[in-house]
RNA sequence: GGAGAGAUGGCUGAGCGGCUGAAAGCAACGGUUUGCUAAACCGUCAAAGCGCCUUUAAGCGCUUUCGAGGGUUCGAAUCCCUCUCUCUCCGCCA
């Protein structure tokens, strides 16, 4: 959530952000709008209020002192009351309106976020790794998958869906190997590990910022109740909702292995084939909780990390920062990294490491005090993905095949595969 | 699924129509004492919104908040209704 008071200090601030995002600017109007309207209505009612309890104080007073006046003060109050439940409502609906605008207005950009129309403005950073090549022409990774018998794409779909997606073998042992060594690694650089519950609430999801327009992205349970989560981030950053954290607590690093679940509606007939797009996929997420001061540190901490699973791992990979229009709602600035596939002669989004700023504590009321007599403070939350596992697997297949149908297994990855050095 | 108990500040926990934004204790913070630590003593200590003032900070004024929503009343943490959640016991089950 954007914060009220910028809003109505440095409006223009928030519209050229919004424009930077090719957002429509003219909801910062319609929020100072209804914002100004409340203000003034709130004001009335605070001095309606201070009125009736005035009136009550002496009504208490009188009642052993002079009787008399008791029933002139009961029915000054009546009528008070009447007014002020009037305006009370009065004043909730212009509230609801300017929390209504503020809940959908997407978050403020930093400054060295670029400008840009789509995803053609994003910078790349980096290239880290060569493009793998081959002495064959590569193949895909659901052919791949497919001729080794690890990906079964047409039994997924007689189990569930489209979308829908069976490992076996080595190929359920490979994502296994992957959970484990990024988890072993996340830990091992700091982050706790979480196993959080899969259904979250409303409250949850309205929080990190995956509600409102984005709430056909989720599969929801129990009559709408409970969502399946689409990312960790969700459960991570509602680990602290609602609470005030002592700073030397801080940073929270959190990591967690989960399944995510996306309706994936808007993506109707796009990466159809694969492991790219699926509705349940499973990923190891990051989550770092700290003081604004500390966000731009740990962003880099995040990216870093996400970077050193995918060096371990041997795959080539771009470092790429998101342009405005392609930032995400909750985030403030974003890196993607992009894995390279062969099968697929492209970089493709394997991880997006997001500053949220305070946008996402605004909503979760996560707070933090920096010294013990001062008032509480927003937190900052950032958020990464180290690393999606399905992804990761496709990423292996494509770059680790052979030109006999095998595919190699990374280095660091065999310890968990038995000291196996190829799917075969 | 059946029966009961409960939801109050960072935590424990009292309050059961006006003197309660809230006793007491713990934790925290400031200070006194102390050779150091500990102990003891004194003091401070909920959050949010609006307004005033100010460059900001601080400060001041008002309003609201005792799980959420509604009701009764001149007045509700306190009485009534609905909902949500938590805990205990029984049953069932991994």
């Amino acid at each position: 959530m954007v914060s009220r008071a910028l809003l109505r200090d440095r409006p223009d601030f928030v519209r050229q952000s919004l424009a930077r995002r090719r957002h429509d600017t003219s909801v910062v109007d319609e929020f100072l709008r209804a914002d100004r309207e409340w203000r003034a209505a709130i004001s009335a009612l605070d001095e309606d209020k201070k009125e009736r309890n005035r009136l009550s104080a002496a009504f208490a007073a009188a009642r052993s002192a002079e009787p008399a006046s008791l029933e002139s003060l009961r029915d000054a109050s009546t009528l008070l009351s009447v007014r002020i439940k009037q305006n009370e409502s009065a004043a909730a609906s212009l509230e609801r309106k300017a929390d209504s605008v503020l809940t959908e207005m997407p978050n403020v950009l930093l400054d060295d976020v670029p400008d840009g129309a789509d995803f053609e403005s994003n910078v790349e950073l980096r290239r880290v790794g060569e493009q793998t090549s081959f002495e064959f022409a590569p193949l895909p990774h659901w052919e791949i998958g497919e001729r080794l018998g690890i990906l079964d794409f047409a039994r997924g779909v007689s189990l569930a869906r489209s979308r829908f997606t069976v490992l076996r073998g080595a190929g359920a042992r490979l994502n296994r190997a992957l959970i484990n060594f990024f988890l072993e690694t996340n830990v091992a650089a700091g982050f706790t590990e979480i196993v959080p519950p899969i259904l979250v609430n409303r409250e949850s999801v309205r929080a990190s910022g995956h509600l409102g327009k984005f709430a056909d992205l989720m599969f929801s349970v129990d009559d709408g109740a409970l969502f399946l989560s689409p990312t960790a981030e969700v459960q991570l950053v509602n680990l602290h909702r609602g609470e005030i954290l002592e700073s030397d607590h801080l940073p929270k690093l959190y990591t967690a292995y989960t399944p995510c679940f996306r309706q994936e509606a808007g993506a109707a007939g796009k990466d159809t084939r694969g492991l790219v797009r699926q509705h349940q996929f499973e990923k190891v997420e990051v989550v770092a909780v700290c003081s604004p001061d500390d966000a731009a540190r740990l962003h880099q901490t995040i990216v870093d990390q996400a970077e050193s699973l995918l060096q371990a791992l041997g795959l080539p990979y771009r470092l790429v920062l998101l342009c405005g229009a392609d930032t995400g709602f909750a985030a403030r600035k974003t890196y993607d990294l992009e894995v390279w596939l062969p099968g697929q002669q492209t970089y493709r989004e394997i991880s997006s490491c997001s500053d949220c700023g305070d946008f996402q504590s605004r909503r979760a009321m996560i707070r933090y005090r920096a010294d013990a007599a001062d008032k509480p403070r927003y937190a900052a939350t950032l958020n990464g993905s180290a690393l999606p596992v399905g992804r990761t697997l496709l990423a292996i297949l494509e770059n680790y095949q052979r030109e006999d149908g095998a595919v190699t297994v990374p280095g660091v990855l065999r310890p968990y595969m038995d000291g196996a050095t190829a799917i075969t």
